[in-house]
DNA sequence: TAAAAATACTCCATAGGTATTTTAT
DNA sequence: ATAAAATACCTATGGAGTATTTTTA
């Protein structure tokens, strides 16, 4: 199981669709609908109906409480270690040239940098 | 962030190895300092000291906390959902020939099945 | 020098995407 | 007829493994 189904589950619960739920993660609704049944997979049971309008079953009412708590808990972890101690809070990039910068930017920082 | 990475960084701290957590888990040392790894950089801290035993740091330790309450919810909405109404608990199989036995257990089987 | 962890690399599963088909209003 | 979900298919990322190198008691 993994948290990014339980939050695309999530998502489709608070939005009432898949497209929405897509949409709102920035992904493609066949990506949320894979997430979702990969989570019927595994946990053997329908979690959600898809007619007229999708609504949970009994079961995927249960796991809404679960996945809550669970994402709550990330949320809340990654919250607090972001903007600890040791990292530098603030990030300053300088470039000369203007081709520089356009390669600067295509790194994916992860971690937050001080160039000085 | 992982379960996965969570439920290993867990038993590196439990048995206080990377080898050791590895063996827990049915897996090698070098996917757990992977994972660890990972989320060494998702938090952009160090959470293990690595000399002299492995150790937790100030900020491995506070993840602790974190990963115990969402491994914790994770195992009882597994618990929770196995053994469920519907699912039938007993699989029976049977095969004429050898080969056919054979070809059967290579499926690997989710959900519990019943096949008559 | 004998362990444990890090690193380099390979391979394969699968997540994420596009395009299309099916279903239901 | 149209909007949403399922399905088929493709690609690329990254997880899991082997082998090796570094590290440190």
């Amino acid at each position: 199981m993994q948290l990014k189904s339980l939050q695309l589950f999530m998502d489709v619960v608070d939005t009432g669709s898949f497209v929405a739920a897509a949409e709102r993660r920035h992904t493609v609704q066949s990506n949320v609908t894979a997430h979702v049944k990969k989570l019927e997979d595994e946990l053997c049971t329908q979690l959600i109906h898809r007619k007229g309008g999708t609504r949970l079953t009994t079961a995927g009412n249960t796991l809404v409480d679960y996945a809550r708590r669970m994402l709550r808990e990330h949320d809340d972890v990654l919250r607090l270690f972001q903007g600890n101690g040791n990292a530098p809070s603030l990030l300053r990039i300088g470039a000369m040239e203007t081709t520089t910068a356009v390669r600067l930017i295509r790194r994916q920082l992860t971690c937050p940098v001080s160039v000085n």
